[in-house]
DNA sequence: AAGTGTTAGTTGACGCGTCAACCATAGCCG
DNA sequence: CGGCTATGGTTGACGCGTCAACTAACACTT
């Protein structure tokens, strides 16, 4: 399945290393950032997304969309996963006054708490995977490469 | 919630700019293959690699515990797909002769088909995004990046 | 004011992945 | 051999994300 001239440009084997490992990251990764929120706190990490994003807005709310923007998710998603949080008594959501189409979330005290809570334990996990596993100049090197990829995959939003 | 002496390390300036950069990443490239393969070809990524690890093995078979491993999957998720995959047609599973408890799954030639027709594009795909995203050294620190990431999260595959 | 189109968000059905329970076979030890 | 544990794999229920259909509010046109 490789060599013959077939007109396709098949991986050469340096490319097929960079990018098995950028693969097997890709799948452990969120698996391992989940289970550690998850153990600790009992939050998805879309959820924590979600909520930290509401924590470093003013007022503690943010619009659905823009929101959905932020934690890289669809509004189906996130209306979903509000919702819950809204059960949970994490979230409140309630119509913007100016445009009736609207919907904002709005942290609760008691999300507020729980994200505090969530957050060193989640940082403290992005450290051990990701930056104290690399040195200074690989972490300015992750950041190029992983704007150059996103600029291709998500050419809209990149710019 | 940044600031403050408590006891956190939170992230720095560019260290955060570097996570958030591969946290995009990672949300996004999953679901852009993935919609590449679904769309060209009716697969799921996870799908295709299955598929694809098996058209590379001897006999185009392998047992299951081992093919879960290729493709970075649980042995009760890759049940599910090659339960689906054979009623599709695409697979076989018969139980090893030597030793009953194991089941290896056989890739059929109608398998053998759709894994051929598939690979040009997402190996397209792969490259679009990634490699031809990236300079020659970007792709090796890529490498070296992703490995020493992937060390930290699953110590014990890594070695 | 009524009609048309657009934007924001919600909903429900469906498919997939996870988790825990389970089953079958193999290997071991007395 | 009979019982025990370990190994390899399967299954079903449940929860989440996606997709398409839908609702509601606004904006623009006449």
């Amino acid at each position: 399945m490789t060599g013959e001239d077939d007109g396709v440009r098949w991986l050469a084997p340096d490319e097929l290393a960079a990018w098995m490992s950028l693969a097997a990251l890709m799948f452990k990764l969120p698996g391992a950032l989940d289970y550690q929120l998850q153990r600790d706190s009992g939050l998805t990490h879309f959820e924590y997304l979600v909520m930290a994003g509401l924590s470093e807005s003013p007022d503690r709310s943010r619009r659905m969309s823009e929101l959905a923007g932020f934690a890289n998710g669809s509004l189906s998603r996130l209306s979903h996963v509000v919702k819950r949080l809204e059960k949970r008594g994490f979230v409140v959501r309630r119509p913007d006054v100016e445009d009736g189409r609207i919907t904002v979330a709005e942290l609760t005290d008691a999300g507020w708490e729980q994200v505090v809570a969530a957050a060193p334990g989640h940082v403290a996990a992005v450290r051990e995977y990701v930056i104290d596993a690399l040195t200074p100049g690989q972490l300015a090197q992750l950041k190029e490469i992983g704007d150059a990829i996103h600029r291709k995959v998500d050419p809209a939003r990149s710019c």
